[in-house]
DNA sequence: TTGTGTTTTATTGCCTCC
DNA sequence: GGAGGCAATAAAACACAA
């Protein structure tokens, strides 16, 4: 971890805190801004700290007060974590520069960048499963309904038949067999995916090719090893969030693959598989 | 204006890697 | 052991309803 000292900018009315390695910290400089990037005083760089005392950017800031980035430093450090979010010395450096910053704040932008973006990976995760929980609940209840109607049409095809029978010779019966609707397993309970959606080659992995399709806007964070058999979007597909960043994997990355996958390597499993 | 919830900036402590 | 990453957290800044 970084330790040392943060001066305050004046120029940006950034890096107003004075850093001291020891846990203390102070701020210095400027008055607060009304919103951000409205700066109330331009005044040069400083970096020695005896300039911090200086009583015209000492007097009337209190000294525990933050600065927010200004908008075009944000949009410069997002369009950075765009390419790359993570940050190489060199480059923090050149960024720090660039900004007028310290490469200190810089770092902690990125840092606390990160946490947000797998934020909102993780919601986005959550949105996902929360999808294909709610189809697969779906499809759960029409193959009920079916198989309820065909029960029904057994029962009286039964009945009409023992009625002939009656008059009739009797004839071998023919046990029809048909799925007891006990066995199909709610997803609410007890679901055991991989026995009915399994990758293998009989294809039947296809769920319902008229139920909404499972597209990601971005990569899920889900990890692969521990949550094996879990549903997950396409490795590799972008999000506004995550643009550009490399290992901005989702959490669910490499679990399962969707519709645009299959799309794109013409095999026509229907929208997901497990892997 | 004020209370309250959210966002942003920064710190701390722990962990991993080299 | 130092550097850097992350989670948890603090606190200032901000937004907004009452």
């Amino acid at each position: 971890m970084e330790s040392g000292r943060l001066f305050f900018n004046p120029s940006t009315c950034q890096g107003n805190m004075l850093y001291l390695g020891n846990g203390e910290s102070f701020f210095r400089g400027a008055r607060t801004m009304n919103s951000m990037g409205e700066t109330s005083k331009k005044r040069p760089f400083f970096s020695l700290p005896e300039e911090l005392y200086d009583e015209e950017y000492y007097d009337e800031q209190s000294p525990e007060k933050k600065r927010r980035l200004t908008p075009e430093q944000v949009h410069m450090l997002e369009k950075s974590f765009e390419t790359e979010n993570k940050l190489e010395p060199e480059r923090k450096t050149q960024l720090a520069k660039k900004l007028g910053l310290q490469p200190r704040q810089v770092a902690v932008w990125f840092q606390n960048r990160r946490a947000r973006w797998k934020t909102k990976q993780l919601e986005r995760d959550y949105d996902l499963l929360k999808s294909s929980y709610d189809s697969l609940l779906a499809n759960y209840d029409s193959i009920v309904k079916d198989n309820e109607k065909l029960k029904s049409e057994v029962a009286s095809l039964t009945e009409k038949l023992q009625a002939k029978d009656v008059t009739a010779e009797p004839v071998v019966s023919q046990k029809v067999e048909l799925c007891p609707v006990e066995t199909v397993s709610s997803p609410q309970f007890n679901v055991k995916v991989e026995d009915r959606l399994s990758t293998g080659s009989a294809g039947s992995a296809v769920v319902d090719e008229d139920a909404p399709q499972l597209v990601d806007s971005g990569d899920s964070y889900f990890p692969n090893d521990e949550y094996p058999g879990c549903v997950c979007p396409i490795d590799g597909a972008q999000s506004e969030e995550d643009d550009g960043s490399d290992d901005g994997r989702s959490y669910f990355s490499n679990v399962f693959t969707a519709t645009e996958h299959e799309q794109q390597h013409e095999e026509p499993s229907g929208w997901w598989v497990w892997s």
